[in-house]
DNA sequence: TAAAAATACTCCATAGGTATTTTAT
DNA sequence: ATAAAATACCTATGGAGTATTTTTA
């Protein structure tokens, strides 16, 4: 309630947007709705406080700031996919694996 | 559901719960319930599928694989709040300013 | 005009809470 | 005996959808 935090699907939702150069055409590739993609950009931008798109009719144009963004959005994105990847590569503690010591239960 | 995604509200919590030591410290810190960070850190296992926490009673322990999920979402959230300022920085198109247009795509 | 975004709702999945029980010190 | 996690259940916020109405190229 204080502070509507920043989460991941905004990143994703707005690199969609960023690239699809378009809310409708995001939405789309997603498999979302249009108005969804719209109430989280606006949300998004009342999280930063900042104007990330110049709405100019059909066109979606970025700000410096909504350029500033995509850039960190991409190499956040990036950094939690390839650590997920790492993850799961992690040997010894696996999901159902046993606990070492223990009584298996 | 096929794969709940990870979120930044996972990394806060689990950052938390692994510099307090323990779920209720943890939530008393974040200022929530010590049920809905057992459910939380539940359901980040889940979409990890990986095991973070040995829960030996009172004690909560980090599994090797948590370790290393300690490291990447203390990377992340910094580079998260990095940005963030970097971004209510950026002159020329906070909220409420003009936007002129150069479009410049 | 024909696209794309914005509005105006409706819905429901789930984040989050309270109460209680179970489990290991 | 105690403190912490798990479990059960409930509530309500907001993510997401459908339908429709502005916009502007």
């Amino acid at each position: 309630m204080t502070h509507d935090p920043l989460e991941v699907r905004h990143l994703r939702y707005f690199l969609a947007v960023a690239e699809a150069g378009s809310f409708s055409r995001a939405a789309d590739r997603l498999g979302v709705s249009q108005p969804n993609i719209s109430q989280q950009m606006r949300d998004l931008e009342t999280v930063l406080r900042v104007d990330l798109f110049q709405r100019r009719g059909k066109r979606i144009l970025l700000t410096s700031a909504g350029n500033i963004f995509l850039q960190h959005a991409r190499s956040i994105l990036r950094q939690i996919e390839n650590f997920l990847e790492e993850l799961t590569q992690a040997p010894g503690e696996m999901r159902g694996a046993l606990h070492v010591g223990s009584s298996r239960s």
